[in-house]
DNA sequence: AAGGTATTGTAGCGACTGCTACATTAATGT
DNA sequence: ACATTAATGTAGCAGTCGCTACAATACCTT
C-alpha cells in the first residue's frame, strides 16, 4: 500500500529538514521552536503533523538512521575483509567530515539510551544491531561462530574509536590501528 | 598552602552531594534547582559559592573524575597483564553496578565533547588521558612502542564496550571478549 | 554592646520549554 | 456555489531555565 497521503509526504519533507538540523546542532538544542524554524515552519505546525515532541524526535532519528544505512550500503567492499582490514576501512570513512555529524548524534543517542530512556533505547539498539549485521556481512570468516565474534569485535572497536575521537584523542585512535 | 577556608570546605561538601546527584540522574537533568535540592540547599546558595552554572558543573565533573581515579587505583593488578587479560579484567569491574553510573556520565560527557563544547571538551580529554595512562602502566609490553599501541587499543576497546553496552547490546560485548 | 562581614531567604526577571484554544484562511468535494 | 475539511497564524498558558536585587539574619571582631 503506497500511502503518500499528501500530509504523509509533507511530514516526510519536514522530517528531512529536521534531520539536517539535528545533525548539525545535536539533540541538546532540539527544542520545538528552533526545529520549526530550521524546517521553515512553526512549532504549531510541527505539533499539527505529529502528536507530540517525542514522536517528532523519534521520526527524525529514524530518518537519520536511514540515511546512515543508505550511506553504508554504498560502502560495501567488493570482497570479504579481515577484521583488521574492515576496521581500517570503516574508520576511514566514518571519520570523514560528512559522516562525523552522524557519529555525534549517535553518541548523544547512546548516552541517553545508557540512562534507559524509553524513547531512545529501542532506537539505539536497532541502529546498533544494524551496524552489527552490516559488519557481519562484510567479514571474511571460516564459520558462523567466528563471524559472529569478529562482528562483535568490530562493533566494539568502531564504537570505541568514535568515542575516543569524540573526546579529542584522535591520535590515540590512529595509534590503535597501527 | 592548605586552604580549607571554611567556605572552601563548604564548597567541597556541596560538590560531593552534587556528584551523587549527577551520577544518579545524569547531566541532562542537572539544572540548578534540582541540584540544589539534592544538596539540601537552594539554587541561590549554589550561585553564592560558584560564579555560575558552568563552574558548578565543572567542579562536579572533576569530583566525579577524582572518585573514578581513586576507584581505579584500587584495581591495579599485582603484575603486568596482556592486552586481552587486561581488557577482560577492566570490563569486569567497569560493568559492576556501582561503576556503571560513572560510565553513563562519561558517555554524556563524551557526547558533549564530541560537539566541541568548550566546557566539556577539556575535562573529557583529561579523563581519557588518565584512562590511557592507567592502562599503559598495567600492560605487559616488550618496548615502549608496543606499550603505547596496546594502551591505545585497550582504551578503544573499553570505550567501545561501554558504548555498546549502553545501547543495550551487552551480549555483543560478551561475545567480543570470547 | 556595636559595627561590620559572611551567609541565607524571598521574590522575581526575562527567556525559554512543550503544548493548546481559538480563529482564520486555503483547498476540496458535491 | 456551497459546505466541509485541511492547513495555518496568533496568542497564550503553566512550567522551568539561569541568574539577580534586596533584605534579613547570623556570626565575629573590637
Amino acid at each position: 500500500m503506497t500511502n503518500p497521503s499528501k500530509s504523509e509526504v509533507r511530514r516526510m519533507a519536514l522530517v528531512d529538514k529536521l534531520a539536517d538540523h539535528v545533525l548539525e546542532h545535536g539533540l541538546v538544542t532540539a527544542s520545538l521552536r528552533p526545529l520549526a524554524k530550521a524546517a521553515g515552519t512553526s512549532d504549531r505546525m510541527l505539533l499539527y503533523y505529529f502528536p507530540d515532541k517525542a514522536e517528532i524526535i523519534a521520526a527524525t532519528l529514524q530518518c537519520i538512521a536511514a540515511r546512515m544505512v543508505a550511506a553504508m550500503s554504498e560502502q560495501v567492499a567488493p570482497e570479504p575483509l579481515s577484521l583488521d582490514a574492515l576496521s581500517q576501512r570503516l574508520s576511514a570513512f566514518l571519520f570523514e567530515e560528512r559522516f562525523w555529524p552522524y557519529m555525534c548524534v549517535w553518541l548523544e543517542l547512546a548516552s541517553r539510551a545508557g540512562r534507559g530512556d524509553p524513547l531512545y533505547t529501542p532506537i539505539a539498539a536497532a541502529i546498533g544491531q544494524g551496524f552489527l549485521e552490516w559488519g557481519a556481512a562484510q567479514l571474511a570468516a571460516p564459520d558462523a561462530e567466528t563471524r559472529a565474534r569478529d562482528a562483535a569485535k568490530l562493533l566494539v572497536r568502531i564504537e570505541g574509536m568514535v568515542l575516543v575521537r569524540a573526546i579529542g584523542l584522535g591520535e590515540v585512535v590512529e595509534r590503535s590501528l597501527s
